[in-house]
DNA sequence: CGGGATCCATCGAGATACTG
DNA sequence: CAGTATCTCGATGGATCCCG
């Protein structure tokens, strides 16, 4: 076992992650966008429930977070594509330990909060 | 590349771990007992900012889901320890993927939202 | 020691309508 | 097609005081 000192030091970053993808729609977004769906419209078409609004807000989030990027198609075409990173893409270690765990979880335990 | 639906099946499970672990103080509180920290008051103190209130709260909703249990440590003592259950203590596996992920993130992107 | 009870501010997010 | 603009409201969480 860890002095508490060290311990705490794992807080910080691994709140980061929950501050990048824990909003509601980012974890939709990021496996979408892994997907192969790319453009706005496919985006809230596919993601069930979300608003123009929100799509609009989590993806400008996570491109200021560099998880996403934003290209327009072809030049003045005014279409664009979004699509992960090296970074957004790097998540699918953190999603995969999360699906394992949940998978697990929702097998064994399964009471909700919510 | 998978189709759509497929994609989607992994949605949930990876949401249930949000849930779980996602609300302001989960985090410390599950770190702080992995970290040998057990009694109200040595968490209270040790987490820095938390109130009695939400400790009480976050403390609630972590043993209702089964994260972590509650036990008296002797009778009649009213004095009780909290430690991770064995659900709880899975969870290391997607801390550490988090942690990983979010040192390297820190050293090479870090534009912060909030 | 280990909490509970109340009150209150903020904020995330839904609904709806509109725009270049 | 790819978003903005308002308005609204419930949940989240902070502050403070109290209790057995």
């Amino acid at each position: 076992m860890k002095n508490h000192e060290e311990c705490k030091s794992h807080i910080p970053p691994i709140k980061d992650v929950l501050d990048l993808i824990g909003s509601k729609w980012k974890v939709d977004i990021i496996i979408a966008l892994s997907c192969d769906i790319h453009r706005f419209n496919e985006l809230e078409r596919q993601i069930e429930g979300i608003s123009p609004r929100m799509l609009s807000k989590e993806l400008k989030d996570l491109e200021l977070n560099r998880l996403i990027q934003r290209d327009e198609i072809s030049p003045f075409s005014n279409t664009f594509k979004y699509s992960l990173t090296e970074h957004g893409w790097s998540l699918r270690e953190v999603f995969r330990a999360m699906l394992t765990w949940g998978i697990d979880y929702r097998n064994k335990v399964m009471v909700k909060t919510n």
